[in-house]
Formats: structure tokens, sequence, C-alpha cells
DNA sequence: GAAACTTGACCGGAGTC
DNA sequence: GACTCCGGTCAAGTTTC
């Protein structure tokens, strides 16, 4: 399959959207070109046969709520920066019910519920308006006895094959597992994270990048293994992730809220990724918050999204022109089958 | 009996008038 | 400013182990 030239918006955002909508119309490409496969090429997560028919239709829908969620990610987080009161107005302690602030945040797509690593607790489950699938709130098992603030929503998506999008809010604080190191083989794109300048590491690889940072960013190994990273993301790794470790999901502290735009116009959705080039190698990305020094390898296939900015500014819509204010750094994580997906806002 | 889950109620922010 | 809607959380009751 051909790689299609890149030709980005000047927003990075509109960018982020175009190369997600070629990536679909690629994966529809890729249904037309396949139809009647039925072989399975390899095992899903789940032990499933995996067959390209419907390993492009998941594509396809991975592309389609990632849009759907980038579209949408910029107003949730503006909700974070906007609606912040604590307490009520007559001093009383009250619970935060709205979107708790300064929490880092990011959301995973996936096709299915897996273990993340973490122990948590479902306290709620609501109807959202216009969702055909109620909303389920999870906290950190450790909220009290370790005071994390970590929480996740779960809600399965209308997209066929389901998909769940699971979004984290706060940082994990407390000693669980924490293992989410990606398995071997399964690869991963992230496209930076949080606050400020932060690292981006794109590389495809078949095994996951066991330290980004100790790792040569140079480094453009061959397909048996291994490492390539865009020289793009090198840079911008390079001259800010020092003390970069690779660490698992949940695991990472939480960032300081005053968050600098950090997406200028980098873009390392390579078309030559997204083109699902049976020949490329699969994908691995890495990127980190940057100030917290780690990369947020959270599990495979994730794209993630952070912003902070005010809800004017934040609506991922077309109208980037008057969202100058628009800080919203973007994590994008792909597994080789694209089955996950995640967005950290 | 402890831990986890379910679900209705409550609260506060945002939108509308 | 009042009202309404909606999402997030609480907490009592229920279920599971």
């Amino acid at each position: 399959m051909e790689s299609p030239s890149i030709c980005h918006d000047d927003h990075p955002i509109r960018a982020a959207l175009q190369e997600l909508n070629r990536g679909r119309e690629l994966a529809k490409q890729l249904m037309r070109v396949v139809p009647g496969r039925k072989q399975p090429l390899d095992f899903d997560d789940e032990g499933g046969l995996r067959t390209v028919k419907n390993l492009a239709t998941s594509i396809s829908a991975s592309f389609t709520e990632a849009i759907s969620i980038l579209n949408q990610s910029g107003s949730a987080a503006a909700d974070d920066e906007t609606s912040r009161s604590w307490a009520s107005p007559d001093g009383r302690a009250r619970h935060n019910n709205k979107r708790r602030k300064n929490l880092h945040t990011w959301a995973k797509l996936a096709p299915a519920l897996a273990d993340d690593g973490h122990a948590w607790r479902k306290y709620g489950q609501k109807d959202i308006l216009n969702a055909q699938y109620p909303r389920n709130y999870y906290r950190c098992s450790h909220k009290y006895d370790q005071g994390c603030q970590a929480t996740k929503q779960v809600q399965r998506t209308a997209t066929d094959p389901p998909m769940y999008r699971i979004i984290y809010y706060g940082d994990h604080t407390c000693r669980s597992l924490s293992n989410l190191k990606p398995p071997r083989h399964q690869s991963q794109i992230i496209l930076n994270s949080t606050d400020g300048p932060s690292s981006r590491l794109l590389s495809f690889c078949s095994n996951p990048i066991p330290n980004p940072v100790g790792a040569k960013p140079q480094s453009h190994e061959d397909d048996d293994g291994d490492l390539l990273l865009f020289p793009m993301a090198v840079a911008k790794h390079q001259s800010q992730s020092q003390s970069q470790k690779q660490r698992p999901l949940g695991a990472r502290p939480a960032p300081p809220l005053t968050t600098s735009s950090s997406f200028s116009g980098d873009y390392f959705l390579s078309p030559d990724v997204m083109t699902l080039d049976s020949s490329a190698p699969p994908m691995t990305v890495l990127s980190s918050a940057s100030d917290q020094g780690e990369p947020d390898v959270i599990s495979p296939g994730v794209y993630s999204c952070t912003t902070s900015t005010d809800r004017t500014h934040n609506t991922c819509t077309d109208d980037y022109d008057h969202h100058h204010a628009l800080d919203l750094d973007m994590d994008i994580m792909v597994g080789d089958d694209f089955g996950d997906v995640f967005l950290a806002i």
C-alpha cells in the first residue's frame, strides 16, 4: 500500500484529525482489498483468532473513535480547568462532584476490558445522555488505605466491534501492581503527554522499548527488532527527557497543571505507519510527561491527549484559528493491532 | 464477615431564559 | 438570578466470596 504524503494542516489538532481520518480511510481500503481473507493472522489479546478482515474493522473503528475523542477531549479538559471549586459556599467540606482538577487525564480505547495492573473498585454507574451504554466509575482500591486518587471511567462505545473507552483521572500514588509493561511484541505509539515541552518518542518495533530514555533515539534498528525512531521525536526526546524512564500505567506522578502548548506542529503519525504496510514493523512510540521525566508506557496501543485550556478554546473543532490559547498535548499509542487507543486528556 | 457491587440520591457546574 | 439539566460521587442496601 502506498504511503500517502503528509500534508498537515497548520493546526496540530486538525492535523492529527486529518491523520486519523487518513488512517480510517486506509483501513477501509484494506478491508476492500482483502475482503475474503479468513485465515487468522495471529491471536488477539483475548486469544481469539484475528483475521485481516476483523483487524481492518477494528482499525477503522479505532480511528473513528479516536477522532470522536479528539473532538470531545478538549471540552472535557476545559471543564477541568474552569470548574474548579471544591467547597460549598457555606464552607462545608464537600466532595468534588465534578471532574477533579489538576489531575493527569488520559483515555484508552480498547476492544476489551483488560487488567491494567491496578486494583479498581467500582463506585458508580451512570446512564449518560445520548450514550447507548452506561458509564461505569471506578476508583483505586487503595483510595483510603493509601490515599490514591486515581479514578477511571469505562464506557462501552457503540462501535462495531464493541470498544471500551477508558478514561483515567489522576495518577496512582499507591503501591499496587502497576506492572503495565506492555507484553512483548505489542507495539505502541505515544505522542507527547501532559505539560510543557514533553518528550515524544515514536518508533516501530516488535518489542516494546525497555527504556526509551536510555535508548539511543537515533538508533534505527532493523525490522527484527526493534527500535526505530523518527528524528523529530528524537530531537524532542533528547531535549528534555534526561530523567525519563519507562513507567507503567498509573505509576506516573501527577504533572503540574500549568500546561504550555507542546503540540506545535510535531506530527509523528507517519503515513508509513498508518498505511498498515505489512512490511513495516509494528510500532512503538513512547513519550512522557516531561517534567515527570518518565514516558507513559501505558499499554499496547494508545492514543492519549492532554489538554489544559479554557473551555472556549477547547472544542477541537475546525475553528482552530480562534483557539490560540489551546494547549493540548497528545499522546497517541497504537498497538500493532490498533486495538487499543489512548487519549490522554 | 469482609469486600465488592448496585443503584437511588445528592450535589454542583453549566446552559438557558 | 432562577431554573433546569446533566455528570460525578456518595452511601445504604445487596450480593459474592
